[in-house]
DNA sequence: GTCTATACCGTGATAGAC
DNA sequence: GTCTATCACGGTATAGAC
């Protein structure tokens, strides 16, 4: 949460310490004062760089957004069988939430009050859906079991991955292996605990 | 949110009220204004009936708490193979997390920042931790897949599971059955989407 | 058990000097 | 680009009448 060599911010540079300071703390119970002496500047200057708090989360969620998106036009995801770009789809998701877990994490816990929230949630929405097709299509192909109804399958898988964004920390190195997390909710999800 | 024939509160029909509030804006995001609109009566008022806001949310996430830890005393969470213990376990978590979506909702969201916080946390990883022994023993007696770390597996166990409440509103009838969500899980965690 | 009135403080945001 | 000073507002909580 220290900037490196300079000592002014950009919008960015401010928005990794905010971010920061929204998860420990939660979006509500952040305060421009927080955020001030998080980031060592007085309150009004952070109104020289964004518009306000709110503008900060809609940056936040937006780059998760960005990142999540891209991985739907990946060219992996677009061409074989689907079960095989539904275990890319996975792979990716998983990756870049662990390589975005701030920026991610402030996404998945927007509930929907502000503008900027609903528009995030409805975002999200639309990105299960388009992998939600992606699982039909995998079962129509017979790869995937028909037992288990898509859009609930959906959303278990989503809950398992997403909910590494609650523990997962980045920075603690060599604690967990990065990969070693992929290949767990892959196996997990498409082979099940059961030997 | 109404009452249904006493239009007088107790503790415990007041947090039903302030549950669903804490919800829909967020623990934070809610004041007693809030609250006070939703029960109907003035702000003073509440405090007759808690000393604050903080205590309806100990007596949220204590209610969901309880609910859980009452299922790893169950005879079939103690009898018989690891296995079957922890399909029993992942079954009723699963259960308990639909039949208590408010409570649980607020307990899988609390993030320690206060005292209550902190204590909530404490007992959901000491509840977690209980279920992993579950899964050690379960590898163990050669019926789970060794591959995967059993504390890894736990929490992307518990990751979908607990996703359920993100989107599952028992008050939907007949949107979502109950018995199909808890047999969906259990085959997904289990034996995985692969057909 | 509920109310009105109010104390007191922290909030997001702005003005204007440097 | 950063600061200090300040604003109007809404926050939790309490006092005391009914």
């Amino acid at each position: 949460m220290t900037m490196s060599k300079r000592d002014t911010y950009t919008p960015d540079t401010l928005l990794a310490v905010a971010v920061g300071v929204f998860i420990e703390r939660g979006y509500d119970g952040t305060s421009m004062e927080h955020l001030s002496r998080a980031a060592g500047i007085s309150k009004s200057s952070i109104y020289h760089h964004v518009r306000g708090k709110e503008e900060l989360l809609s940056r936040a969620v937006g780059r998760a957004l960005d990142e999540l998106f891209g991985i739907l036009d990946e060219p992996e995801a677009c061409d074989g069988r689907a079960v095989d770009r539904l275990e890319h789809v996975t792979r990716r998701t998983t990756r870049v939430l662990m390589e975005e877990v701030p920026y991610v994490t402030l996404l998945l816990r927007v509930r929907g009050n502000t503008r900027t929230e609903r528009w995030a949630v409805e975002r999200r929405r639309e990105f299960d859906l388009r992998v939600s097709e992606l699982l039909k299509d995998a079962v129509a192909e017979g790869d995937l079991r028909a037992d288990v109804e898509v859009r609930l399958a959906t959303r278990l898988l989503f809950g398992m991955i997403n909910s590494i964004v609650e523990w997962y920390r980045p920075d603690v190195r060599g604690a967990v292996d990065g990969e070693q997390v992929v290949d767990a909710v892959v196996r997990l999800a498409f082979d099940g605990l059961r030997r």
